[in-house]
Formats: structure tokens, C-alpha cells, sequence
DNA sequence: CTCCCTACAGATGTACACAACTCTTGAAAC
DNA sequence: GTTTCAAGAGTTGTGTACATCTGTAGGGAG
């Protein structure tokens, strides 16, 4: 918004301009802004965020570590590629672990969780009613998400769920396509509800348990639509 | 040893130099070398490796994702502290990663590692029968741990599961001074045996299962341990 | 004697120039 | 026509000077 001509933005210190440089190309990533492929350049990142190379590398090379991006020397940055194949052996660890939030010290949302987590049930009716919206979707999707890590209290297991999910997020949207929208919007839907019962319950170890009945439901749908594209 | 005057270390990739000096500086941590509060300078590491500071800094930047280091500016590179009780939770989640190793693609042992690790045990009881050694003991279970990942055959939970050993492994040889050394090699070699019972009969399963028993137990002497020296 | 403030030493963060590497393009040899 | 090689453009990796920040030591005011 603001091009910086007046230094209007706060200068911040240089852990908080790094970790938002990260964000906003993590997003920008996890929601197909950067395909899979793109070449990313430094030179350009850094002109766009109005800094040198150097903070910019230090950014992509933890998307590397991450596993969102690709450096290689003399050639580029690129943004990794998603197959579903490759992907399954990250879905199954994110079953076993979300059975395991409820029984690592969850954590119990309070009133204004469950009140959010209403609001995303409403927007979700609002979107099947109207045009139905991919991105839509993966907003959705990723801020049920927020939700549902606020209440890992184990903190390790936290930062690996939420790896985990930057990982397989592309993927759902790159299939969406392909796939019954209308289906996933409902079978999204049904699963916000279980779970929001499971809270209202205080059952945390519930709330797991459907996370990862769902997260394979939906892996099992994806498996299906792309086994039958392929014939 | 060579000391880089003749340059008879092979050049290498940029990834393969980094990566060696990451493996460097991680082992020195995880082995008290530099123990907990230490300053690390990049500009004497940069020196040491004869490199300069920035590929330096990319390892410790690394480091410092993994939790093993502190990068504070204008202060210094600070090796982070270990307490027992903060690293509770990190030990609540990898006895449960301990158990999923056998349910998801484990990796069936060669004969070879079975080779190797029964004479892990009989340098183990080597170790026992002349003078006690915490160095020793630290370097026998990081050996048993490498084969122990090695049949993790889901490439996350492999990832995970050894960025979380080398997060505790520290604590372990803190608290061995004020331990019984004797219970703690005694105990390491019974799990060993074990193991390898499981690991001839293929169970990986069992394996995991004898695995998250063990670390369990390994936790609750140094609790005991901790909570009788806080007296 | 105590307290505060200022200056300084030393650390990490940033910018920029250059080195090293990869891929492409084109022409020349066969 | 095919192949090979060399030169060039474009990228990331590295080195280095400087900017920025922090903790401390020292001196002066009260």
C-alpha cells in the first residue's frame, strides 16, 4: 500500500521484516500465486520489499528447508513441485499426528474460538450459496486450520503440524479442478460441524480424531480423482 | 587434520561445504564442545573454515531454526540453554514419533546392521568393563540412534524425528554427571539387546513400541534425578 | 556515595561488487 | 546435416565494507 516514499511503515527490526517477507511469499506459494516451477528471482524480491539480496536469501533459504522452494546454483530459485505420489507419505504422518494433538496437553479454545469457528461454518454456507470459488476454499480451509493448531499445546508438535500442512496445502488446491467442488464444500463443511461439537464438548482428543478421519477422506478422494485422470 | 595449506580437501559444492560445516558445528553442540551460553563468533568460525562470514552465518541461521543456537542482534550467536522441564513436551512427542516408526513403511534391517549393532553392544559392555566414559556413552547411543532411523522408512517422520533427538541429546549428557553411570549404560545396553531381538524377527513395530518404552524410562530417571538434586 | 548519561567497543544485519556455475546460442569443423 | 565447442547472458554463492544495535565502562551531576 503505502511505497515506502514517506516511511510510513514501522521500521521494525530486521527478525519481524524477515519473518513478514517469509510470510507474504510463503502465502503467496501455498496459494499457486507462485505456480509450481516459477523461478523466483532475488533481484526482484528484494526491489519489491525494498531491501538487498541478502535478506531475501536469507528468506528463500529457509522456504528450502521448508521444502517450498528449490535453489540451485547458476540456475534459480524454484518453486517446487507437487505430485500427489510424492505427498503420501507426509499425509500419513498428518494422520497419525493430528490423533495425537488431543493427547499432548491440548489446549481449550475459549468463547471467541468457538464463536470464529461458527463464522467460518456461515461464510462457508454464504460461498456454497453463491459462486462456489477455489480460493475461497483454500482461505477457508487454511483459517479452520488456525483454529485447529490453537488448540496443540505441545509446542513442537505445533511448528510440525503446521510444516506439514504448508507442505500439503498446494496440493488440495492444484486438484480442486479436477475434482466435485460442491463435495468438498460440503464434506469441509461436515467436518467444521463434528468438530465444533467435539469443542463445545471441551474433547480435544475428539477433535483429533475427526481431524484425522477428515485429512484421510480427503486424501482418499484425492487418490480417486487422480487415478481416474490418469486413465 | 590436513590443514588446508596444501588444499587437499576436494573443493565440493556450496551445498556440500555447507552442509559439512553444519554437521560440524551441530556435533559440537549436541556434545557440550560448546556447552550451553556460549558465544559463538562468526567471524572465528569464518576463520576456522577459511571461508568467510556469510556462508557462516547461513549454517547458523540454520541452527538457529533448529532451535540449537540464538542469534541476537548486536549481541552474538548464543548456544541455547537446556533445561529438563522445557524440554518436557519435546520428550512427550517423541515417545509418541517413537511408536509410529513401525506403522508407517518401516525399512527392514540388512544383515549388515544387524552386524552393526551387536557390536555396538559388545563395545558397550567393553566400555563397562574398563573405566566409564560420558563422552563414550554419548557417542554409542548417537551410533544406535543412526541405526535406529535408518528404518524409518517415512522420509518427515525420519526428518523429525532426528531434528527432536538432537534437541534433547544434550540434556542427556548434562545430567550424566549426577547420575548413576552405570544404571544408564546398563540400561542403554538392555535396550539394545532388546531391539535387536525385535530387529531379527522383523517386528519393526515392536521395535518402535521398545523404542518409546525406553525413552520413557530414560526421561523419568533423569526427572528423579533433577527433582532430587532441586533439594 | 549513588545515579544517570554518554561514548565506545564489539557483535550481527545489510548492501554491493565480484566469483562461480548453468544453460543457451551460434558458428565452425567434420 | 550433424556434432562439438566456445562465448555469452543470467543466476546464485562469496567476500568485504559499512550500517545498526547492544552492553559496558567511565565520568560528571546531584
Amino acid at each position: 500500500m503505502t511505497p515506502s516514499a514517506t516511511g510510513a511503515d514501522p521500521p521494525a527490526t530486521a527478525r519481524e521484516r524477515s519473518d513478514r517477507i517469509y510470510g507474504i511469499l510463503r502465502d503467496r506459494i501455498c496459494m499457486l500465486a507462485y505456480p509450481p516451477g516459477m523461478r523466483l528471482s532475488e533481484e526482484e524480491l528484494a526491489e519489491e520489499f525494498n531491501v538487498s539480496r541478502t535478506p531475501v536469501r536469507r528468506v528463500l533459504t529457509r522456504l528450502e528447508n521448508e521444502g517450498l522452494v528449490s535453489i540451485v546454483h547458476g540456475v534459480g530459485t524454484l518453486v517446487t513441485d507437487v505430485e500427489l505420489d510424492e505427498l503420501a507419505q507426509v499425509y500419513h504422518l498428518r494422520l497419525e499426528l493430528a490423533a495425537l494433538m488431543g493427547r499432548l496437553s491440548p489446549v481449550q479454545p475459549d468463547a471467541a474460538a468457538v464463536e470464529r469457528i461458527e463464522a467460518l461454518i456461515e461464510r462457508c454456507d454464504e460461498q456454497s450459496a453463491g459462486g462456489l470459488d477455489h480460493m475461497a476454499f483454500a482461505r477457508l480451509n487454511m483459517a479452520f486450520f488456525a483454529e485447529i493448531i490453537a488448540m496443540i499445546g505441545n509446542q513442537p508438535l505445533r511448528e510440525i503440524s503446521e510444516r506439514l500442512y504448508y507442505q500439503t496445502s498446494r496440493i488440495v488446491l492444484k486438484l480442486l479442478p479436477t475434482m466435485n467442488l460442491q463435495e468438498e464444500f460440503s464434506a469441509f463443511r461436515q467436518e467444521m460441524v463434528e468438530i465444533l461439537a467435539a469443542v463445545r464438548l471441551g474433547d480435544i482428543v475428539s477433535v483429533g480424531h475427526l481431524r484425522r478421519v477428515h485429512i484421510s477422506m480427503s486424501f482418499q478422494r484425492m487418490l480417486r480423482r487422480a487415478g481416474a485422470a490418469h486413465r
